[in-house]
DNA sequence: ACCTGAACACCGTTCAAGT
DNA sequence: ACCTGAACACCGTTCAAGT
């Protein structure tokens, strides 16, 4: 979508809010949340760390832009669905398979969601509950329930992500934990040790989904009228 | 619990880890997280901030102890519950309530749940939704979802916590909240406008809960054969 | 209007020196 | 063994000065 080259990032180009934002995705997602400072972006575009706080308010507003940015991208996609279920699942997908892709936005969307990004995706999720049936009062608790459900797990993977170098294989990273999950006290954590081998054949995006049809079911089963 | 004055923090007693922690916890719940410093530790506790890293790795561990104590101190009191459901709920709502008393444990919870009083969490979670007759494969994918749930709301929490000052009451944040999806386009955002005077008469826990009810019974439903 | 880059105030962390 | 506090490396942010 650009018009010319991206990375050499020459000094061509007028500074934008844009280009800013860009560079600063490119930064976030090679050297994740820790690495993104006014310095590293400045050199990054050619110019000093002044220059970015003209268009940039600061560094909570360019994370939260940042955020919204990728998230938008994501969202954009949006596959027809059939049915109310399936397009929650769809758009539940989406958000994780973007903050799979860039787990820094974990961290963002966690803890501050009240920004423009998660508000559309709370209409959207609104609108299939809705179309789901469940009747006005109960609706609020119903997106609210799958909305913390998705945040939950976008903090999970963007903790996960976070300590662990960017290039550490999941099954590995995974494998690390079910080792200490397995080592502890037979009594005290009898539960937590016999998941230790589920723990390590699991797929992520699946126990995801299984969590969202978890709620999904409950919110058929306890908030509709059929 | 304390031997003697707690407040005034002077040299006498020697410096202790827990002690340390103790200062630290003070620090959070009263300056928030952004207001924990070694310097501010450091002068509370009448020494310099060299002295307190003795005792302690460095900032994320201290944090990670203040999160572990103040949450191991919410579920001690563990009352004891008749069926596997209302024992869920009861630690559901432990584990809400000290976030609610203590914003920033949902940060440290929501971003960094591998450490261990999570682990505890997991554990009694794990062997409540067995007691449910959730067969093997399934009780992970169970316990995942209500623990994802769980912190996705105090990841929330805090986040309405931060930058908030700490004396603003809940009903006037949620009020300033409405206010703002109020505002919103009709067209664009017609279920969340439709959802403002709903959100200005929640009731955070109420709401926590029923989302709690809602994996319930998605459980119940889904995962167990009865 | 937009950019530059030195400077400010602050941070986590280290470490030689003390006791 | 434990504490002290100056010093180091770094950060977000500001701002006088430039174009």
């Amino acid at each position: 979508m650009a018009p010319r080259a991206r990375r050499p990032e020459r000094r061509e180009e007028p500074l934008t809010r844009q280009r800013i934002v860009e560079a600063a995705i490119d930064v976030l997602d090679t050297a994740g949340a820790g690495g993104l400072t006014f310095r590293v972006l400045a050199e990054r575009l050619a110019t000093g760390p002044g220059a970015i706080y003209w268009h940039v308010a600061g560094k909570d507003e360019l994370l939260a832009a940042a955020a919204e940015a990728v998230l938008a991208e994501a969202l954009a996609a949006g596959a027809a669905a059939t049915t109310p279920d399936e397009a929650i699942r769809a758009l539940a997908l989406d958000v994780f398979d973007a903050i799979d892709a860039h787990p820094w936005i974990g961290t963002q969307l966690a803890l501050a969601p009240t920004r423009a990004p998660m508000l559309g995706v709370f209409e959207h999720l609104g609108r299939q509950v809705q179309a789901l049936g469940v009747s006005g009062s109960a609706r609020f608790t119903a997106v609210s329930a799958l909305l913390n459900y998705i945040l939950g797990v976008g903090g999970q993977n963007a903790a996960n992500a976070r300590g662990v170098d960017p290039a550490t294989d999941r099954t590995q990273f995974l494998g690390a934990v079910a080792d200490t999950w397995a080592r502890l006290d037979p009594d005290e954590y009898a539960f937590t040790r016999g998941m230790a081998d589920q723990l390590r054949e699991h797929d992520d995006r699946e126990e995801f989904l299984a969590g969202i049809d978890l709620v999904l079911a409950g919110i058929t089963t306890r908030l509709t009228t059929p």
